[in-house]
DNA sequence: CCCGTGTCGTTCAACTTTCTACTACACTGG
DNA sequence: CCAGTGTAGTAGAAAGTTGAACGACACGGG
């Protein structure tokens, strides 16, 4: 048997509702939480999540296709956001002494501090948008059921 | 007393791991989801998003800014991104009958058969990454919570 | 040792999104 | 009927992202 239009395995009504309210809400929070970050502390949503990410590594230290796996961004976006950063004193590139290929960016003290000013308002407004407005458990199930996707083999 | 760094509150351990589950599984099935309908379709899946908004709609027609408002876009990007599909024949512009300022976007045969064509895959890929691996009762809570995100009051 | 293959990070150009300003029209109150 | 104010959509430049190609280095097999 041909695989017609009547075999496509559409989602069931009550499916599609919930995926269009993730969608929408992904988007309104994504939305809420730059504009919160970028009004307030002049940073992007992707500086603040590399910035915390080089903040809890060892020696405040990556390499940048570790960075860019962990944000599951393109080593290019990586490249230029690293580069913007730096130029603005938040991180720093220094070659890696163990591969020759490798780069690591690494938080400087002054990144750090804009972090950790960065940081109460930015997760303020991660509680007022979502995590207040939820139970422990609804978050729970939130962060559980997001766990379950597949993680993209061939990425960029 | 005043507010000082102590007073934040932050997320607990738990929700801060829910937080960020939340964090790369949205990150992973956009990456996914864009990658497939680029792939097997050749279009982005914001151009998707506006078709199947239009292929809804009332006489395939809506308001540009409607349309900005349902994708939570800025009325900026969805003149754009209106202008690109418009140029490839898969949208039309109108002026507004009943308002002098209102262009509607209509959805052309041409653009609603390439949404027919490009929908199998894509469902496929939501169920792939995402439905297939959830419950219904997972699904829903997902759902239901992404409802509760704050609507964002004052959007560009 | 060195070749083939693969990874790392960057570069450049094309493309998309954002930001700000602007024109045109709508609507309300005087 | 006509300010004043607000909304709809656009334009253009600046900023960010993508995708392909590239040089440099790593690494295993012959």
């Amino acid at each position: 048997m041909s695989v017609t239009e009547t075999d496509v395995r559409w989602l069931t009504a009550e499916q599609q509702q919930w995926w269009r309210s993730y969608l929408q809400g992904t988007a309104r929070l994504t939305e809420a939480l730059s504009r919160q970050l970028e009004t307030d502390s002049g940073l992007s949503l992707n500086e603040y999540e590399v910035m915390v990410r080089l903040s809890e590594a060892e020696g405040r230290t990556m390499r940048m296709a570790e960075l860019a796996s962990s944000l599951v961004h393109s080593r290019s976006r990586v490249t230029h956001t690293v580069a913007r950063m730096e130029r603005r004193g938040l991180v720093e590139r220094r070659a890696c002494a163990s591969d020759g290929r490798g780069i690591n960016a690494v938080l400087t003290d002054q990144g750090m501090a804009a972090l950790v000013e960065a940081a109460p308002g930015h997760v303020r407004a991660v509680r007022e948008h979502l995590v207040d407005r939820l139970t422990d458990d609804q978050m729970r199930a939130l962060g559980e059921a997001m766990q379950h996707v597949a993680p993209d083999v061939d990425a960029v």
